[in-house]
DNA sequence: TTGACATATATGTTTAGTGCATATATGCTG
DNA sequence: CAGCATATATGCACTAAACATATATGTCAA
């Protein structure tokens, strides 16, 4: 099905590629704006909780959006997400996945901005223990009107229901994040990142019940976790809870073969 | 798990949103270009194949490259994705789906530039009817080293096994065209864009070997599809194929409940 | 015209995994 | 020490998949 036969390029041209790029001007292009923003979910009484933040500035000014900022030019994009953990919400070391890039023309009225969405995940305690309450900042409780891997937008409620308001097309993108985590669940380890390093199968159960959005069958859930290998027994139990209590897990990264 | 509780933003303030939009000056900070690049994939043979372009320009002159071009400001991505396969390959009204933001400071050395990759599928009878031998372009073998969903960096082979040399990054580009598709195939109905419009059940099988890159068991795949609810008896038979013929099938796009 | 051929299609058997039900174990609490 | 709540173990029915075998039906060549 070949087209064309030539191949390696004959590089023994006019200049050489040092000279073009020396001599190259990149302010002929008109170009869009890039952020990244962060959708940082941790799993919670059966929701998934998302961190916002409030807007001071326009556009949306007193809307509640994802933690995001600006790219810098010489910054990978996973580093820049990394950044506005750290920077917003004071978060470090998580799990972080690039999520999807949201372009329309449009979404922000102040000019093209591209964001480069990305997904973190965090355990519970750490993200409770990490996140001192900030000013100007909210932990809001996920809610997913669709089922599995439909998809859409999402909305974020606080204690009483009431659903925050979401600036540009944060909604949607939240939406992407719970569609892709649901989407990976089955098939990666990704749900132990929202565990901590010891868990009984239960807790494991409950974060997939959580994001899955529906009940798991116990039985075999705990039979399939099982047989995985991914998960290595600590030979603790857990203490003090009132009935007979669980063995303790924590996940082997590397599957035992 | 609230920790601010305001909410829907108190808009009474200094000036309005529309005063402040008059006023951004968008000029104040440094911008990445912004291209897109499209893995145009097909599947002919036992492997997948996908559309190549040399670069006539440095940087990479002479190498080869995916399909691609920097987004204009007022354009959706998707519609880049859409303009760069009519432009560049000839190619209209395909499926596409953007796959993954390329971002590393240095993959391109000219100056910071964003590829919003993106995967097109095609089936080999429409793509070969639609593209016309060209100047420069070329259609190569892919050739995925990897088993399953490892991914990683995929070669492009001509027809005598010899790789093509591709500019920038444009092998993990590849390779995560191959891994998406790969993950994708046995969820959604992904399978189907690289077949026409009739079809039978080997022809989809042998897209589904030839995609996960192994081969899969006649009887259950069988089993599989016809229970999937996406296939719908057209009633017709191949002829003339030497054997006795198979009935061919069309996708079903709204599964008949 | 007929039989060889190649693949389609049908059917059955085995195995693995899931859902469901039941039985037993164990630490805590009053 | 009895009762409680959950953990853990075991068995059975059901489903889907892999694998094997048998039959069907076009084309082609003798």
């Amino acid at each position: 099905m070949t087209t064309d036969d030539s191949r390696k390029g004959s590089k023994n041209t006019e200049i050489s590629e040092e000279e073009f790029l020396s001599g190259y001007d990149p302010s002929g292009l008109d170009r869009p704006s890039v952020a990244v923003d962060v959708v940082l979910l941790t799993a919670c009484e059966g929701s998934l909780f998302t961190t916002l933040v409030r807007r001071e500035t326009h556009p949306c000014k007193g809307c509640w959006s994802l933690p995001g900022g600006f790219i810098r030019l010489d910054e990978p994009l996973e580093d820049a997400a990394t950044r506005v953990l750290h920077d917003k919400v004071g978060i470090d070391g998580v799990f972080l996945e690039q999520l999807y890039t949201f372009g329309d023309p449009g979404r922000d009225p102040r000019t093209r901005v591209l964001s480069v969405a990305h997904m973190a995940l965090i355990d519970r305690r750490a993200f409770e223990a990490a996140q001192p309450p900030r000013e100007g900042a909210a932990v809001g409780r996920v809610r997913v009107e669709w089922a599995g891997e439909t998809g859409g937008p999402v909305q974020v409620v606080d204690d009483d229901g009431q659903p925050y308001e979401l600036a540009f097309d944060h909604e949607d993108i939240l939406g992407m994040a719970v569609k892709r985590i649901r989407g990976k669940l089955d098939y990666t380890p990704i749900g132990f990142q929202l565990l901590g390093d010891r868990f009984t199968l239960l807790d494991l159960q409950k974060v997939h019940e959580t994001v899955l959005g529906h009940p798991v069958n116990k039985d075999s859930f705990r039979r399939r976790m099982l047989a995985s290998g991914q998960l290595e027994a600590t030979g603790e139990r857990q203490r003090q809870v009132g009935h007979r209590p669980a063995a303790l897990y924590r996940f082997a990264r590397r599957s035992a073969i």
